[in-house]
DNA sequence: CCCTAGACTTTTTTT
DNA sequence: AAGTCTAGGG
């Protein structure tokens, strides 16, 4: 039987499927392993696939456990084999998603609402915003959507927001007074065009089945057993779904670690977990201690840091694995060279590339890892960034889909309309805007028959937003009858996007219609692998659906090759590697500059712990004395968290170099107590880079020039910026002083 | 209306 | 550093 390979504790988690399961488990304790183990065996046990639902936090996450269940019942040989695919397993946002738009009539949408991510929010706040004349200063669309956000996960409602008092004064100290209506017109325009955020879908989901008993009911009786993932993590909303579907069988197994909880800036509410025994009196609770992942070193570090915060449950996570190399620390003088001396080290590194994991805080890091294993031939893969979906011409594109699959998306609508450029301006489209805002209907609506409207266009114009108005019409139409792969390509074709982008042969430019082609692959194989299904018939509707909520774009980056792992520490929660490397260590950026309260800096430390906690056999820390952030070179001191992780599982430094050297050199010293002050950052205004060499050009050094704008001057000097690669000119002016410019942009003319 | 050059701002983590 | 915003010229 397959359950032998499992401990006591993991088994008897494994086998209690029924009634409510609390799985508290340390990291690297086989959680995973459990959670898959137990959808086997429930499916075993002869439960229908469709009767479980399995919720995880991140697609990665989901998709990672498919895999499992798909390679465990495959070992198995088990009748389950084929019905595995009708188990319901995703994010919450994918799951919501897909059973939302079954039932999408009932709440007042289409089942072909389309879902806004995060720009198309911020721009619907900016332009609610910008007609109420609020100070954009004040109101930062990303701030107010922030605010918005929390108050959904909390399940507020614009109305009870405007009456909460403490929500309120905090809006008040951040000067904003407004937010409740924001948060109302916000909601209505959302619902105009026929469009939900991300927390709309677990808010509406939680209305439908609020208000509607008897879909509440099919699925209660749908979902018999209920797996959730990553419990620590879940919000308010989530939890209310949770509980509401688990009811009245209670067959429900939550899965967390109370210190890895590490999502609480978007509503992550740990008392979840915390609370479960009280919410379910009659739940097992199952404490999975032993680590199976990581060397005793790594553990007892692990452990070491975690008990410097003060709220976490009693749990003792011990490895019986080898004790293994001491914690490495490394120092190095500048973000430059910390990337380089970590590539070294992987260059030199017996282990395989696949083994090997940088994990940082800020995304933003990732690039000088990536310079420096380019220069070493070291192959490496990066996860999070922008993603593929994300960027510009990606979403113009879609935005067309977007469109013709739902007339009433505004937010595609304008994106469509800018790109490519067809005569049809901001000021008109803000015309057209007003004037559908004040008539409650789409803006396409008004673009069709602007005279109906009276918008105060010229004649020329009128037309202009007639034909390109049809045009999309003509795509709605054609979007229901054509497979996504030919309206795809009918798009590309015939509204110029195509031709724009490959009129542009800047590199960048070729990169952009690469992209697009690439997005038109994706739709190919959508539609094959649909094909492979049997289903026959895929729309576009179908793969935007799909598309809207996935943000790994190298996902079908399948190639044999090994590859070094870059990626934030948020997005390693849950994988292992052999070696780590944690770099960054320094006050401001781990932990967070933006952290104050403590509440704060013990997720910050959890997050660490997380970190440190991937490594199964080796794990280096590295900070930088300096760093380039913002354009500009600041200086941090080590971070506090390096002094909380006891001294006794670091390798001891030999000997104490003074001298400033590429090479890692153990630490002097640790900062030794706890460093409250936060450790302002110092701006150098000038930076020390000597990466400038003067360059030959028309352009003597103290000759006289003249510019449009800042009128006549003397070149001070041309030169070569070798960390841009840009030829700069930087001209004394006579009367605004000092400026650089761009040599190949600068509009200049020579006086003699 | 559109483009360009220059100024100005932004700072985390993810669905 | 990189992205967004704006003024001014075409």
């Amino acid at each position: 039987m397959f359950l032998d390979s499992l401990n006591e504790v993991q088994r008897a988690a494994v086998c209690a499927t029924e009634g409510p399961s609390l799985i508290v488990a340390g990291a690297g304790s086989g959680k995973t392993r459990v959670l898959t183990y137990r959808i086997a065996y429930l499916l075993q046990q002869g439960v229908p696939a469709g009767n479980i639902l399995a919720l995880t936090f991140t697609n990665k996450a989901a998709r990672e456990m498919k895999d499992r269940i798909r390679t465990l019942l495959a070992e198995q040989d088990s009748i389950a084999n084929g019905s595995f695919r009708y188990l319901w397993m995703g994010t919450f946002h994918s799951v919501c998603t897909k059973l939302l738009r079954r039932d999408a009539e009932r709440l007042g949408y289409t089942r072909d609402f389309t879902i806004y991510d995060t720009s198309d929010s911020k721009s619907v706040i900016k332009a609610i915003c910008k007609e109420r004349g609020a100070d954009e200063k004040i109101y930062k669309p990303q701030a107010v959507l922030a605010r918005i956000s929390m108050a959904k996960n909390n399940l507020i409602t614009p109305e009870e927001y405007g009456m909460n008092r403490q929500l309120l004064q905090q809006d008040r100290e951040a000067r904003m007074y407004d937010i409740a209506t924001i948060y109302a017109q916000y909601q209505l325009r959302l619902k105009a065009a026929n469009a939900m955020d991300f927390d709309d879908l677990l808010v509406n989901m939680l209305r439908l089945i609020d208000q509607h008993k008897d879909v509440c009911g099919q699925l209660q009786q749908m979902f018999r057993y209920i797996l959730v993932d990553e419990y620590q993590d879940t919000n308010y909303v989530q939890y209310l779904l949770v509980s509401r579907l688990a009811e009245p069988q209670r067959n429900i197994c939550v899965v967390g670690d109370d210190a890895q909880s590490i999502y609480s800036f978007r509503g992550a509410d740990i008392r979840n977990i915390l609370n479960f025994k009280q919410q379910y009196p009659e739940a097992r609770v199952y404490k999975l201690e032993r680590n199976y992942r990581s060397t005793q070193t790594i553990v007892n570090a692990a452990n070491s840091l975690i008990h410097k915060n003060i709220h976490q449950i009693e749990k003792t996570v011990y490895s019986e694995n080898e004790q293994g190399a001491p914690i490495r620390l490394c120092a190095y003088m500048d973000d430059r060279s910390e990337a380089d001396g970590v590539a070294s080290q992987i260059a030199n590194c017996r282990c395989g590339y696949d083994d090997v994991a940088v994990l940082y805080r800020t995304n933003t890091q990732s690039r000088a890892f990536e310079n420096e294993l380019r220069k070493r031939n070291i192959p490496y893969r990066i996860y999070g960034g922008t993603s593929f979906y994300q960027r510009k011409e990606i979403k113009d594109t879609l935005s067309y889909f977007r469109i013709a699959v739902n007339p009433l998306d505004n937010e595609a609508l304008l994106r469509a309309v800018a790109f490519p450029g067809r005569g049809i301006g901001e000021t008109t489209m803000k015309k057209v805007s007003a004037c559908g805002i004040e008539h409650h209907c789409a803006y396409l609506e008004v673009m069709r028959s602007p005279e109906q409207y009276a918008l105060p266009v010229g004649a020329a114009i009128a037309k202009k937003l007639r034909a390109f108005a049809q045009q999309l019409d003509d795509l709605g139409a054609l979007s229901e009858q054509t497979d996504a792969y030919a309206f795809a390509d009918h798009v590309l074709k015939t509204t110029g996007i195509l031709t724009t982008l490959t009129l542009d042969t800047t590199s960048d430019g070729i990169d952009r219609a690469q992209n697009v082609e690439e997005l038109l692959n994706a739709i190919r194989e959508f539609v094959a692998m649909r094909q492979e299904e049997g289903i026959d018939f895929t729309p576009i509707t179908d793969f935007l659906s799909e598309v809207s909520l996935q943000t790994d774009q190298d996902e079908h980056l399948d190639d044999t090759q090994e590859r070094v792992t870059l990626m934030t520490v948020h997005a390693a929660k849950g994988l292992e590697f052999k070696v780590v490397f944690i770099v960054g260590m320094e006050e401001n950026l781990f932990p967070s500059q933006f952290c104050t309260q403590m509440h704060e800096i013990e997720e910050e430390r959890r997050l660490l712990y997380v970190a440190i906690t991937r490594a199964m056999e080796q794990c280096t820390l590295s900070f930088a004395r300096q760093r380039f952030r913002n354009g500009q070179m600041a200086f941090n001191s080590p971070s506090r968290f390096l002094s909380d992780i006891d001294r006794q599982y670091f390798q001891q430094s030999s000997s104490t170099t003074p001298k400033p050297t590429p090479a890692p050199i153990a630490i002097p010293r640790i900062p030794s107590a706890i460093n409250n002050q936060h450790s302002p950052i110092t701006n150098n205004p000038s930076p020390i880079t000597n990466a400038h060499t003067p360059i030959p050009s028309e352009y003597a050094e103290g000759s006289r020039v003249a510019h449009r704008v800042f009128g006549q001057g003397t070149v001070v000097r041309v030169y070569r910026d070798e960390v841009t690669e840009n030829d700069k000119i930087e001209i004394r002016f006579d009367t605004v002083g000092v400026k650089t410019l761009l040599l190949t942009h600068a509009k200049l003319e020579k006086l003699d």
